[in-house]
Order: structure tokens, then sequence, then C-alpha cells
RNA sequence: GCGAGAGUGGCGGAAUUGGCAGACGCGCUGGACUUAGGAUCCAGUGGGGUAACCCAUGAGGGUUCGAGUCCCUCCUUUCGCACCA
């Protein structure tokens, strides 16, 4: 056969048409092979297209479900969209174009180019967050939990986010400031629909173990959750009147409580206007009216202590003692209790506030260093404690704890910094709430048979302001008989957080297009997730709603597994040098993207794919490099040449040389893989070419074959042409990923490194089984070695077999 | 401040359980073939030294026959959390 050059245009579109064709990516339910599971976290379609920090995030899963696939399992690999959210929007807002035809067009634009990646999507099971058959599942998942009472109103002040207009969760606010749109979010007291994902605090931390999963997501889930143990104790609260008020606080150090020399309530909390004594309440008002007029951002910039003496008293319950209580903001109403007892002996932020307000610092708890100039938060043992005194703290904390339950003063408790998420939003973009407020039966869920609740098209999508949706103004959508007394009532009108459909989309896609259930017995069979491949920005939030949905979906018998994600993969971005002249990650925004489409035309598909791997370890950011790709593309046409020129012309018998090539690359490739080192993978293969094309031989044809089966997972359009250029009629993905053999792998000679006090001073070529006395025998006729063992007496040899002899002189 | 990573040639990065540091690629240098080379091929490429050798994995200690790898101290850097009692 003729050898004809290396053409990756000519040969990419046509493979692509042909799997297509034959329906190569679609996993199908009655295929009897065992079943993996390989899922891409779904994009939000935006418009301005791929690049090629996004490229890397689907080229790994892709090569790895094609592996997969080798390897003989029927790999579900679906793709979808994460299409309600605030840019299509705010483009509707802007030109007034319906959201939904904006999204198609973007979806359509990606899928274009998701194509060209040559990824093997089944586009069978596509799903969409905002198709009304799919979003119905979503609102009925919320029904199920608003009957289980997880889904719930509540007056709160919440996040808000003036620019965009709405409520978003804690989980939303990153330093202050609104994930989406990088605005200062204020305080406001609203309505709101509330998940209690808090119900499933202890699981979702508890679970974490088991998973397969980066230690960094698991540890960001971990202080996410913030779970801590200690007491609920109840000190006595005196008002201005003397009236006694039970106050509750939360502590981990119950053994500091004889420490306790003020306490401190949230400036939002219930009992301030009790407490507050008649002379002090100018002063506290106008706290807490500073306070509340605060913003995050402002508040967190904050470097010191601020706070007010109410005038009232409390009665600690361990000694009776009396001590002043005082309102700042660096307790939080949302945590534990909302008011704490302060010991500032022991605890860095009493401290500070004590001495800034000239309060009793009381040590209570042995230590090296005192109290002298900074509190001591460590153990010791318990001092100035009464009956307590003299014992380790960690022992005094159980006992304290016990004594305060005989007493009924208190009881051990565990809080969680994780709080109920905030579910929903004031915008038309997203999935209707699916609830009806009735004035005789207040909210009623809609009846699954009404489900879904359709998003009704709007002349104005512009977010009110007011609080309320967009939707709020459509009066005939609005107004509808309550379900139960069938008496008038009113629709909610909030939507769901984009985060809603994205917290069960993977379940989806092993029955796509089930009418009468979530997730038919069949699909069932494909769950869960084996491999779930995205990127680490969604180590907290998706991750844990997604675990929340499933759990709850586990306690309802919807599915019959706990955790969605067996593993996860955290791909790392790719960066480049922008606007601001150092390596960012790359995006629209910063001016650094790189177009894949240009380098497609220009080096194929198959070079490109392969570079996203060999540009860095995948875990890790990457530094685009824009001539990186020739050495790949070079590779590609050698391996071209290589494939070609011998084609026909295989030699029967291959020498050991090439045998022992064959079967190390195949043990490189397949252990590298196992092991996610795709970027040494890409090594590998050049290593073996630069091996096999030195040979000057032709390759036999089962070596070039294990060649091209191993390297289709990565460069499958280059392989398959290749693959059925030399005879084959069927697809190189119907073959089974070979095996090696490690007869081919050892060798039967090695090279020793010999040392000399460590010192490399040669290298002897032995027996693979040579004794320690055979190497040192070759080892000293080599003159560079020999040289140095003139005139010295060697103390010691060290050989490890086939590595190294060390010969320790003096 | 707390927690988790990361520091290896001009660059991206390789290095089984501690065992020949710098695989592979980019870039660079020289050469070949060419009207031409931003194509292709060959050779070279951590620093110093004519050489023998010496020095090199952020810095400094330690363990060891032997350390990029293990331990201690410190520096730089990235990411996450950040008044959570």
């Amino acid at each position: 056969m003729s050898d004809q050059g290396y053409n990756p245009a000519d040969i990419e579109p046509k493979w692509r048409e042909y799997w297509k064709a034959n329906s190569l990516h679609e996993a199908r339910d009655d295929d009897p092979r065992p079943k993996y599971y390989c899922l891409d976290m779904f994009p939000y379609p935006s418009g301005s297209g791929l690049h090629v920090g996004h490229w890397r995030s689907y080229v790994l899963p892709d090569c790895w479900s094609r592996y997969k696939w080798l390897q003989g399992y029927k790999v579900l690999h679906p793709m979808g969209w994460d299409a309600f959210g605030s840019p299509a929007e705010n483009d509707a807002i802007q030109k007034g174009i319906h959201p939904s035809i904006g999204t198609a067009r973007n979806i359509e634009n990606f899928k274009r180019q998701l194509h060209e990646i040559g990824a093997m999507y089944d586009w069978s099971r596509e799903v969409n967050t905002t198709d009304p058959e799919y979003y119905k599942w979503t609102q009925w998942i919320f029904v199920q939990m608003f009957k289980k009472d997880l889904a719930y109103k509540a007056h709160m002040p919440i996040n808000w986010c003036p620019s965009c207009k709405t409520g978003i969760s804690n989980e939303d606010v990153v330093n202050g400031r609104c994930e989406r749109c990088g605005a200062e979010v204020t305080r406001r007291e609203m309505n709101q629909w509330m998940l209690r994902i808090t119900r499933y605090a202890e699981r979702l931390l508890r679970n974490l173990d088991a998973l397969e999963w980066p230690e960094k997501v698991k540890a960001m889930q971990t202080n996410w959750i913030g779970r801590s143990e200690g007491a609920e104790v109840t000190f006595t609260a005196l008002g201005s009147s003397g009236a006694p008020h039970p106050l509750k606080i939360f502590t981990t150090r119950p053994d500091t409580l004889f420490g306790a020399t003020y306490m401190v309530m949230a400036p939002e909390h219930p009992l301030v206007r009790e407490l507050t004594a008649s002379d002090r309440s100018a002063e506290v008002s106008a706290y807490v009216e500073r306070v509340q007029s605060e913003s995050d951002v402002e508040r967190a910039a904050k470097t010191e202590k601020t706070g007010v003496f109410t005038g009232a008293y409390a009665i600690n319950p361990v000694n009776a003692e009396k001590i002043p209580i005082w309102i700042s903001d660096y307790v939080l109403m949302a945590y534990g209790t909302g008011a704490i007892m302060a010991v500032p002996a022991h605890d860095e932020r009493d401290y500070e506030f004590a001495k800034k307000f000239g309060l009793e610092i009381r040590e209570v708890i042995t230590s090296e260093a005192g109290i002298a100039t900074e509190a001591s938060v460590g153990e010791g043992t318990m001092i100035h404690s009464g009956e307590f005194t003299g014992r380790p703290s960690a022992e005094g904390r159980k006992a304290i704890v016990q004594w305060l339950e005989q007493k009924g003063l208190g009881r051990g408790t565990v809080n969680y910094k994780l709080r109920d998420w905030v579910f929903s939003r004031q915008r038309y973009w997203g999935e209707p709430i699916p609830i009806i407020h009735c004035e005789k039966c207040g909210p009623v869920a809609v009846d699954e048979k009404d489900l879904p609740v359709r998003l009704p098209d709007i002349e104005r999508y512009q977010p009110t302001g007011t609080g309320e949706s967009p939707l709020a103004a459509i009066h005939d959508w609005v107004n509808v008989a309550c379900p139960k007394c069938k008496g008038p009532a009113k629709r909610e009108t909030d939507t769901m957080p984009q985060w809603a459909g994205s917290s069960w989309y993977f379940l989806r896609y092993a029955s796509p297009h089930a009418k009468d259930a979530l997730l038919t017995e069949q699909g069932k069979k494909w769950l869960p997730v084996d491999m779930y491949v995205g990127g680490v920005e969604h180590a907290i939030l998706h991750l844990l709603y997604a675990r929340f949905f499933t759990m709850f979906l586990y306690d309802i018998g919807v599915v019959g597994f706990e955790e969605p994600f067996k593993r996860l993969f955290n791909q790392g971005m790719i960066t480049y040098v922008g606007k601001s002249g150092k390596a960012e990650k790359m995006s629209k925004s910063k001016g650094n993207v790189v177009n894949p489409d240009d380098l497609v035309r220009n080096f194929g598909c198959d070079s490109l794919r392969m570079y996203e791997l060999f540009v860095g370890p995948p875990e890790l950011d990457a530094e685009w490099n824009e001539h990186g790709i020739e050495g790949v593309h070079r590779f590609l046409k050698r391996a071209w040449h290589w494939v070609s020129m011998h084609n026909g012309q295989w030699t029967a018998t291959p020498s050991r040389q090439m045998l022992v090539q064959r079967h190390l690359l195949l043990k490189n490739v397949t252990e590298r893989l196992e092991s996610f080192r795709m970027n040494t993978i890409v090594s590998s293969f050049m290593e073996f070419l630069n091996e096999a094309s030195s040979m000057n031989q032709a390759p036999d044809k089962e070596t070039v074959e294990v060649f091209l089966v191993a390297i289709a997972p990565f460069a499958p359009h280059f392989a398959e042409e290749l693959w059925q250029q030399s005879g084959h009629s069927k697809s190189i993905f119907q073959q089974k990923w070979p095996v090696w053999d490690e007869a081919y792998t050892t060798f039967d000679t090695v090279t020793v490194a010999v040392q000399i006090n460590g010192k490399l001073r040669g290298t002897v070529v032995v027996n693979a089984d040579a004794g320690e006395d055979l190497v040192f025998e070759t080892a000293s006729k080599d003159p560079a070695v020999a040289r140095h063992l003139d005139g010295v007496q060697i103390r010691k040899k060290v050989y490890v077999k086939g590595r190294i002899l060390n010969l320790v002189v003096g």
C-alpha cells in the first residue's frame, strides 16, 4: 500500500460519521456486558462556545470511556445541558428573545463543538434541565421533599444580591459578594423556600469516608458541614424588670464554664430588646442598627471587635455567679443559639473582646504559657472550677456535661456550620416551585398528575427587585384553584436555583425518556456513576446538593444507593497568559482564550486531544503552550508514516527487541491509564515509536495492531483509519484491550549502577539473576570503577538486585 | 490565622517500595536535503572544568551504604475556609 501523508482533515469527519451511523456511542439497556457509567459534569451552554480549557475537561473522560469500552464494558457516557440560569435570562432582558430560543441556539453550537472533539457521547440520552419533561421531575422531587417536611417556607434574613435582584444561598456568596455577578451582597428579610439539608448533615459527613474522592474535596465538604461537638447550657438572664429568662448558649468547651466572665448575644438575638436596661437602650439599638446596615464585606473588613453592654446580667449555672451580658457582631445569630458564654482566658475572640472592654479574664485551665499575653486554647488541668478542679480538661468536659444533664441545665449536643438551603429565586428562568398558596389550606403541593408546572411565556423578564419574581405579574397564571379545597389560591411565584436541575441529572440519563417515573427499573441498572469527572470548583455546592438529593431519593425508595458518585476526578484548569501578563484561568473575560477550531484545522482533532493530555498531570492546572501541540502532531505524523510504510509488508518473525517494545508499551499505557497519569501515556507512545522506528526493521502485524488499539482511546480517528486501512472491516472499538506478557517486560540482563561511597562511578551489564559476588567481580574490572578501588579498603558492599551496587570504602 | 497541595534545566514536565535525577516534548545550537524553510531528517543540549572530576531537585539541618522521595526547622507560592463559640 502506498505511503500517503497524514491528513487529519480527510479522515476525522469521516470516522465521526461512521461511528454515529453505526450507533457505536449508544449505551443499550439489553447489552449483556457489565456496565460502566462515566460522567462529565454537564455544562451550562454559554454563548461563547468552547475553548481549549474546556476541551481538556471533555477529552479525559472520553479517553477513559473508550478505554473502558475496549476493556469490555458497556459504557454509558452521556451529555446534557444545565440550561437554566441568569445569562440566558439577561440576554432575554436585553434583547427580548425568549431564553429558550437563545439556549437552544447555544446548545446547537456546543453540540457541534463537542462533536469535533470526537467524543463518544450517547446523544440519544441527552437531557436538558429546561425541558418541561425534565423539570417535571425536578418539581416532583420538590413535592416529595415538601411532603416529608424537608421543604418549608421561612421568613428570615437572607443574602440578597442587589444586581441579580434575587435572594441567594450562603453557598452562592463568596467573600461577601455574589458568586455570579460580583456585586456586594446585602441582607434582607424575606419569605423563602428552604430545604432542610441540615437534617442530612451527619450522613453527608459520615458517608464521605467511603468515597473514592480526592482528599481535598472530602476535606472541603467536611469543613463546610463543620461538625462540632459540645454542650448547650442554659444560663438565666435577668431582664431589666428582674424577671428571669432562660438564655441558651452553645459551647465546645464546657470544661471552661467556670471561666465565663460575661456573655455575648448576637445583635439580632430575640432577647436583646427584652433584656436591655432602659438606660442602655439608646446605645444598644444604635449598635443593632449599625450592624444590620453593614454589608458582609464591611463586616469582614473589620479588624477590631465592637460591642455594647446591655445593662443586663445572667447567672452562671455552675457557680451562680452574676455576669454581664453584652451584644456584639462577633456572635452570629445563625450558628448555635446566637448567644455565647465568653471565656476570655481560653478563647481568642473572647480574649480580644475582654481586653478591649476591660472585662475580667479568669484562668480555669492550666497551661505552660499562661494567659498574660494571649488566650490559652489547649488542653490542661482544670483549676478554680469548684468540685471539678484538678481534672484533666478533656475528662472534665464530659463530667460537666453529665452534671448539667442531671441538673437539667444543659445537655451534650452537636452543631453544624451547614445551614438549610435557601431554595427560592425571584427570577424568571428557573423551575417554578410547584406550590399553591391557599388562604384556608396554606401551602399545598401541586398534584403530581398536574406536573410539570410550566413556565409561562411572559413579556417582561426583568427582575422586579420587590422580592417577587416576574411571574407574579401574570395574573391568569398565578390565580388558580386550591388543589385541596378548590377555593381561590395563588401559585408560588419563586423559581428554583440553578442547582436544582443539576442535583439529580445523572440519574435521568439512565432512563431519559421514561414518562411515568423519574427512573425505570432498567435504568437503575446503570447506576450509580462509576467515574465522575469535572472541575474542583464544584467541590462543595454541586456535589453536596447532588449527594443530598440522592440520599433523599434513597430514603423514599427511588434509588438503591445513598451516594451517587463512587469515584470523582477533578480535572485541573488550563491557564494562559492574558491581559494581566501572568498565567490565569482561560476565560473569555480575561481575554486569554485559545480557540480550538484553528488548532483542529491545522493539526487535527487527534493531535489536540493528545496534546490536552500531554500538557501536564490531569489533576493539576496546566499552562497552555502554543507550540506544544506541534510535538504531538509530529509524533502522529511519524507514527502514521511508520504504520503505513510497512502496511502489508509485515514481518512474520518479529525480533525479541520488537516484542519487548510492544509489551512494554502496553504495560506502560495500561498502568498509567489505571493511575490516571495521562500525560505520561503520551510519552509512552513516543518512546515506543522512537525505539521501534530506529530498529530499521519492519514490525509484525500484531505489534502494529497492539499499537493502534492502545492509541485508539486517545487518537480515535487516527487509529480507526489505520486500522481499517490495514484490512479490517470492523471498527477498532470492537477490539478487546490487549494484555501484555511479563516475559517480555522483564529482562535477562540488567544494567547495574555501581557506586562508591554513594557516588556513581560506572555501570555493568549482568544477568538479571546475578548475585552480589558476580556483580562485584564484573564491576571491579570496569576501569572507571577500578580506579577508585585502588589502594583503598572496601568496608561494606550493598547490593540491591538488578539495580545498584554500592561499595563503601575508606 | 486554620486546612490542603506545590517548589526539579531556558520552558511544560519524568523518576516502582529510598537505588543511574532530568524520560518525553517544547525551545535552542550545529549539520543534511533544498530555489526556499516556519517542512523533513541527523546530532547536541542542567551548570562548571582541557580532563580526571566537581556542583546541582526552594533554603538549612537530620536519618541512611544511598534522599527529589523519609523526619525536623524555615522560605516562596497556589487553592480552600475564615469571628462557626
